[in-house]
DNA sequence: CTCCGTGCAAAGCGTTTGCATGCCG
DNA sequence: CGGCATGCAAACGCTTTGCACGGAG
């Protein structure tokens, strides 16, 4: 994999977040750095990048996707009203940070779960 | 909200599976019985009914969402290839069923949590 | 010099919406 | 009969893709 200018600052912007970043909202930053850069650019390299594990995915409910230049296992709030998301300290003491797998329904395999905290912001709280 | 023929069709239809099935999956299935009903009629019925709480709209990491009409709490594994869910036996002795939720970040609220298993189904095991 | 990565614009996909008609209450 | 719900088709928002050019190795 290549070592462009436009990955160099993609992730470089990314991982001095701590908003997990819509693709347009981070779009919007890079260009500061590099106006011509596309949007397409982004997405594509966000694409790859998540695949290989150096950013993670955070997929909404319908809307758009997020990003998170921090890849170590750790939970997130997502505020039901307005996407955004945030890290949760934790993990455990509470149980999770490493939940058990249950017994797969026939014929499947379990391998991961996926956990999320629902809420509201402080923008979004009225 | 008034009872029409095609609302009594999507629910009836939908509780009938336990296969979580996507819109237009539902779609296909709600056909048979109304053949002239629209896909925009079941999306707006599935939306109004998973608001209402009547059934349960399981949003998918930027796929189709897939639709419950068991709206007790149980969990769910999602298979990461094609998408499809199957319900967890569960749920707890693992801990989970009851997750303890954690201390918000400065200034949210957290109210409640998502969790979904990931793994394969017996038809993408290869 | 070779290709992979880029910019641009157009296409794709699931879902939603505007409008005139139809049917529940 | 009044008004919400429907069918149809078009619009939508986010994301992906085809293509020709440009820059990394």
């Amino acid at each position: 994999m290549r070592v462009t200018q436009q990955r160099k600052v993609i992730l470089e912007e990314l991982r001095k977040l701590s908003t997990h970043p819509t693709a347009d909202e981070l779009y919007e930053l890079v260009r500061r750095k590099m106006p011509h850069i596309s949007l397409a650019t982004v997405y594509r390299n966000l694409g790859l990048m998540s695949k290989s594990g150096t950013v993670l995915k955070l997929s909404a409910g319908g809307g758009q996707a997020r990003y998170d230049g921090d890849t170590s296992r750790h939970e997130h709030v997502r505020c039901v009203v307005c996407g955004r998301i945030a890290d949760v300290a934790g993990p455990p003491s509470g149980g999770f940070g490493e939940i058990e797998l249950p017994e797969p329904p026939p014929g499947y395999v379990i391998e991961d779960y996926r956990l999320e905290f629902l809420g509201r912001c402080p923008h979004c709280r009225e």
